[in-house]
DNA sequence: CATGTTAACTAACAACTGTTAGTTTCGTTT
DNA sequence: AAACGAAACTAACAGTTGTTAGTTAACATG
């Protein structure tokens, strides 16, 4: 159990307080109150606010990308590999609610990072949508508009951050089990 | 074609700015900028920043409200109320691109109007939830968690006002064709 | 004990925030 | 021509913003 630096810890409050009311509305000053102490304290741990904010996204996006390439390096079938991304949502997002807030929400507020995140993402799309046609190709995965498919279960997994603290004592195997089965199979009977 | 006032001008200029930066990132001076005035000349036509924000987000909000509640009170099975609400979903969302970016980021940004917001909105899962129960009950909708069905139904639709305007030409009923089928019946071929 | 480090503090800054008051411009109606 | 209303303007406000500078207290290391 290695010790919270006193960055992180700054860090994962302002996380927390991004999550309720967004980047742009939380002030430093109440930053400085969530941590019991003055705004102009922050500034021996961290640089300015922007950085907060580039800390918490890139770290994620990276941990995303990183579990991708993972995933496209094995050599499982595609409706596998679309389960092991489920499990690679559900176990960032549960980690980390806090922060999957600012990754969805606040990327747009990055600067002079905002154009490695964006890379990060549209390779990550990228690698997502040729899972998908792989499985089309294959005969795995059903014909219809692959674009439509990776929209309706990416953003459902992006957004599991809004939904998991709702659900007091849940079972992650459980979740991303019931996830697999309503995003392929569908809910009809 | 009736006349778009200047007031319903402001508030549309407003949601596209709120949509790229958030509500609290967009000053009084931005929307100015945007609109080609001063910033003091907007208070001609709005009463506060406040408020356009409450006209964008409560219009939108009972514009669902009154669609589920047609369609609660329609007596199609399960699966076909699925699909209104499909429907609903992606012309409400086609037609209010911008607005329905503050109505899923910046709802928390309400003052006064917060509470009548929310209730507008448990209301409203919860009659989405019941659709589900009785399509269990009945035997349309296969027997797993609908807390999660609805979830993935939901984020799925709430997040089209993202991914619309990235495909260029859409046709409207083609999309919500296609998404009934990935939504109910999956991916799994 | 002396020294250095860590992490808090107070005070202040220049810029920006939403908003108000009062004024001007200009086309339309009396 | 006079009066009116709509919609723009300038100027200013009080409060808030992120951030810096310089200082102090507590504690660990030589």
């Amino acid at each position: 159990m290695k010790q919270e630096s006193r960055k992180e810890e700054i860090v994962r409050v302002a996380a927390k307080l991004f999550k309720e009311k967004g980047y742009s509305a939380v002030t430093m000053r109440d930053l400085a109150k969530a941590m019991g102490i003055k705004a102009a304290s922050l500034y021996n741990h961290i640089k300015s606010k922007q950085d907060i904010l580039k800390t918490i996204i890139i770290s994620l996006a990276e941990e995303f990308t990183e579990g991708m390439q993972q995933i496209q390096a094995s050599n499982e079938n595609c409706i596998d590999k679309l389960n092991k991304i489920i499990e690679l949502h559900v176990k960032i997002s549960s980690q980390n609610i806090y922060g999957m807030a600012s990754l969805n929400n606040d990327w747009m507020h990055l600067e002079e990072k905002l154009d490695y995140y964006q890379k990060l993402r549209s390779d990550y799309e990228n690698d997502f949508r040729s899972i998908l046609n792989a499985g089309i190709a294959s005969g795995e995965i059903v014909n219809v508009k692959p674009d439509v498919m990776m929209f309706s279960i990416l953003t459902t997994l992006r957004s599991l951050y809004i939904w998991i603290p709702k659900k007091e004592d849940i079972n992650l195997n459980d979740l991303s089990n019931t996830l697999s089965q309503i995003l392929i199979n569908g809910i009809n009977k």
